[in-house]
RNA sequence: GCUGGCGUAGCUCAGCUGGUAGAGCAGCUGAUUUGUAAUCAGCAGGUCGGAGGUUCAAAUCCUCUCGCCAGCUCCA
């Protein structure tokens, strides 16, 4: 259906230009778009509704979609005038027989198909935008616009999509951060972000938990150094493999690199001693600080940075102690990740690619361990066929948030490589050595690009436990600002991240503030709470829990927070998350 | 990196075809002392991303450069 919407946006275009050059149009995700060229022109803005309304036209003129095959000399000379369709035919269909063309309301198309019955079926649709492409995607290429067109089976698919489209670009965590004083970006490092002391509040939460969680699963914290010498990227193969995106720094004449990947460092680690084999698993982690050199086009926001810090972890084991250490790695992804409230997982497994390391032995030894974990967990997986690093095959976890935008995250990826290269051993039972397998697992990734994640998914309105400022006390009037103080104070003493607004603003005024600041607790005293000694309290989501004791609300959110729970209350449920002001 | 768009006060933005900058919010000061989403008034704040150039005159035009945004770097 998309496809054929593609077809019909072609003809439209024709129209509306008679000599434009058609190369390719295929379907995405939520609709098509075609590369065009117009010669001696472009296509402007103006022109998409015009575009979109011919399609209309053509749309309710139910035009059949009629296949001719022909061959190949056949198709050349029919297309004539398209100068991408001969390119096509002569580069990338230059081995077919024949090809096939489809027609509708007096325009051809080469065209692989399938295709709906008639121009009728193409469902709701609307021209998005233009942007710029090049022929076959290569900028050596001859430069051509872009268009693409949303298409959806019914209108409401359709409003549904562009209400999700809206909502997202309400979530975006660049402006969230922002207004939330979380962190920012400057000219002077592009792609590094830095961190405010809200937005560090929570990045320092996020790895406290993450290293708590390790910790529960039998993980060891190590920390190596983010500037190693060249001569260790030799070994490892980043700096065959890798070298594009790394940087590199000399001192004393000799040459470093800044470290784009911990696991050289804790291979070190590692090899700073004889292993026994009652030592593995050995599971040793790492909250890294890599930095990768991007192409300045691709950075986005905490998506992609040029510096970020991984969850890492680099388990040490023996081949038969694979598939139990993938089990306990699969329980804890999905443990974690509920935490965060993705409950929609969907998990891969990428087999050997075409330049790869390893024996097909070792290969399907691997993947199998990997597929055998999965099964007996009861995990449905896709495969992503040759997808896997170089090194060896991976499972990838993906979530799905809460606007329905996928997400990829953990991996854990089994590696022969690195421990040939760098002649890891360990000492069997048996007495001799042994070399061990060498499992790379991340659970969030990047925890810049989680919290990126996380803020878009959650609309900034963060759980208490992981909420910056908790609760911030708003005095009715100055004659509260003595008890305010008394109240700040208690509340520090329990733990609680709690501030104090003493601006001469009415009440109004400060919860505005603080509903901005999505602050989960308003902490409200006035003239009876000071004199009966309790507190209110003003929900982010606007119930009021009004009058109780100050213990009573620290015991509670010290729960809520101590269990990671999503409830600003007991039996209050949680907010629903909307990126509304 | 490539293509296109954008860059004006801390933030969001206005500034027509060139005549050397303006609003709201935030900030500061004062008044006000207020009970669940914006009290009032005053003040202060900008080498218009940066560097060249054209011009009597540049935020406005040109060149280069930096950054941001969207897209591309799979796909008849």
């Amino acid at each position: 259906m998309r496809h054929s919407a593609a077809h019909v946006m072609a003809q439209a275009i024709r129209e509306l230009y008679p000599n434009a050059q058609f190369a390719f149009g295929p379907e995405t995700d939520n609709g098509f778009y075609y590369d065009v060229k117009i010669p001696d022109g472009a296509l402007k803005s103006e022109d998409l509704p015009k575009i979109e309304k011919i399609m209309q036209r053509i749309s309710k003129g139910r035009h059949p979609f009629e296949k001719k095959d022909m061959g190949r000399n056949e198709a050349l000379a029919f297309f004539t005038s398209q100068e991408f369709k001969i390119k096509a035919l002569e580069g990338l269909l230059k081995d077919e027989q024949s090809v096939s063309v489809y027609t509708q309301d007096g325009f051809s198309d080469l065209c692989r198909g399938p295709h709906v019955e008639h121009t009728g079926q193409i469902g709701a649709f609307t021209i998005d935008r233009i942007a710029g492409a090049y022929w076959l995607g290569d900028s050596k290429n001859e430069p051509l616009q872009r268009v693409y067109g949303l298409c959806f089976a019914t209108k409401e698919e359709l409003k549904e999509y562009k209400t999700m489209m809206e909502e997202a670009r309400k979530r975006d965590h660049r402006e969230i951060g922002k207004k939330l004083e979380l962190f920012s970006f400057h000219e002077e490092g592009a792609g590094f972000v830095f961190w405010h002391p809200r937005g560090l509040t929570i990045f320092n939460l996020l790895i406290e938990f993450i290293r708590a969680e390790n910790g529960k699963r039998g993980g060891k914290e190590i920390k190596t150094p983010e500037i190693l010498s060249v001569d260790l990227w030799h070994k490892s193969g980043h700096y065959d493999n890798f070298r594009d995106n790394m940087y590199f720094t000399t001192a004393e004449d000799k040459p470093y690199a800044v470290k784009p990947m911990n696991c050289p460092g804790s291979i070190l680690v590692y090899k700073d001693g004889l292993h026994s084999f009652r030592d593995l698993p050995l599971r040793l982690m790492e909250i890294g600080h890599v930095h990768r050199f991007e192409l300045s086009g691709v950075l986005h926001g905490l998506f992609r940075l040029r510096a970020f810090t991984q969850d890492d972890g680099h388990i040490y084991c023996a081949q038969e102690q694979v598939e139990g250490e993938i089990s306990s790695f699969v329980d804890a992804v999905f443990s974690v990740y509920g935490v965060f409230g993705f409950e929609d997982i969907t998990v891969f497994v990428s087999t050997k690619p075409e330049h790869a390391m390893g024996s097909d032995e070792m290969w399907e030894n691997a993947t199998a361990a990997l597929k055998v974990a999965l099964d007996k967990k009861g995990v449905q997986y896709k495969i992503k066929e040759g997808e896997g690093a170089f090194y060896g095959p991976k499972i990838e976890f993906n979530v799905k948030d809460c606007i329905k935008r996928n997400w990829q995250l953990g991996t854990i990826q089994v590696d022969f490589s690195m421990p040939e290269r760098f002649g890891l051993e360990f000492v069997g039972s048996d007495g001799a050595r042994h070399r061990p397998v060498l499992l790379h697992r991340a659970v969030l990734g990047s925890l810049e690009r989680f919290l990126g994640i996380y803020i878009e998914h959650v609309a900034g309105l963060f759980p208490a436990w992981i909420a910056p400022v908790q609760a911030i006390i708003l005095p009715v009037t100055d004659n509260q600002n003595e008890y305010a103080a008394q109240i700040l104070a208690q509340l520090k003493a329990q733990g609680i991240r709690a501030e104090l607004d003493l601006a001469s603003e009415r009440l109004n005024k400060k919860i505005r503030n603080a509903q901005l600041a999505k602050i989960p607790y308003m902490v409200i005293l006035g003239e009876k709470e000071a004199e009966s000694k309790n507190i209110s309290v003003r929900l982010r989501s606007g119930e009021n829990v009004n009058e109780i004791q100050v213990s009573q609300f620290t015991q509670t959110v010290g729960g809520l927070c101590a269990s990671h729970s999503t409830l600003l209350w007991p039996e209050i449920p949680p907010q629903q998350a909307t990126a509304a002001e």
